[in-house]
DNA sequence: TTGGAATGTCAACAAAGCTGACTTAAAATT
DNA sequence: AATTTTAAGTCAGCTTTGTTGACATTCCAA
């Protein structure tokens, strides 16, 4: 078996090496998601409401981005308002997610986690992190550099400019 | 703004380099998932059938590991034999798949992919690898090297490795 | 020969996405 | 001032993809 060949900034890549990267990206999302998911089902146990990954996500860009609007929120999410509305909607009627009127646009809605929002969103998030963290530490900080170089080159970048944006407004 | 220090082997992960990994994956797999979402969707437009995602990923590790066993298909995408069953109906029923009864034991039934099946993997799989062909090569070997350790790292260890020994059973 | 494993199927349900149609309020534009 | 557009929300209905639970069949192995 010869060893692929990569010469100045140029790859020479197999199918092989490109479907085990794809493969890697489809196990390690498992992972990634496996522990808030664990954490989520054991909540609904006792509850009547059921939570899932779509209540993470909102919850987590609302923690990421406080007072962002829907309709941020819907782009960041890549989902309809509908569906959005359904999870913001037992979010808020929970007492987890408050919106207010927005002050130079009445018609907007500035989304807020509140104190036991808060509080969900930390122990999802702190699972997560640790996953992250262990997973940065075992690999080591040269790793973590290329890791998130590829990331950001895999994703859409419109979108990641604008999520940007708004995280600086937010703060 | 302090840059974080990283010693020897040793890391100061600050929870906004984590958070920001966090959210890395989340926009990731979506670029990731993209291209053959497309495509399926296309292909939906004349046909009576909807695939999907689950679709995709089912002729995805039958088309890498063939004659691979229901239950092993089970593990390794972790849903359950009802969820799969349905999936695979359809890509039977479609032609896209075929089941052969087990040699040695015949419960087991070994699946592969028809001619017509490794044409639509092949369609999936090339956005996908083009994709992945693209990120790897904006960010470099280095970088992929990091990427591929840390995505190493983010998984379930023993789910891998089981899908590495059923690889190499199949061919 | 019997127990258990592998597979498949039926029914019913839930989470989370979708489209389409519509309302309300407020801002923007003409 | 009137109209159009935008933001948010709602209702109804549908699809995909997951879940349980119950059950039948096949057939290997103890």
């Amino acid at each position: 078996m010869s060893e692929p060949i990569s010469g100045e900034g140029l790859l020479f890549l197999t199918d092989e090496q490109l479907q085990q990267g794809i493969e890697g990206m489809f196990f390690a999302y498992r992972g990634f998601t496996a522990d808030p998911d664990r954490i989520l089902e054991e909540l609904n146990r006792d509850r009547d409401q059921n939570y899932g990954r779509a209540h993470h996500r909102a919850v987590h860009f609302v923690a990421r981005a406080p007072g962002t609007t829907v309709k941020n929120l819907l782009e960041i999410l890549g989902v309809t308002k509908q569906s959005l509305n359904r999870v913001l909607r037992t979010l808020m009627e929970d007492g987890l997610v408050v919106s207010k009127v927005g002050g130079s646009d009445r018609r907007e809605r500035h989304l807020f986690l509140t104190e036991a929002g808060a509080d969900l969103e930390r122990q999802l998030s702190d699972v997560q992190r640790a996953r992250m963290r262990d997973a940065y530490r075992a690999a080591g900080p040269e790793a973590v550099r290329g890791f998130r170089q590829v990331l950001e080159a895999m994703m859409d970048k419109e979108l990641h400019k604008k999520y940007g944006a708004l995280r600086d407004k937010s703060e």
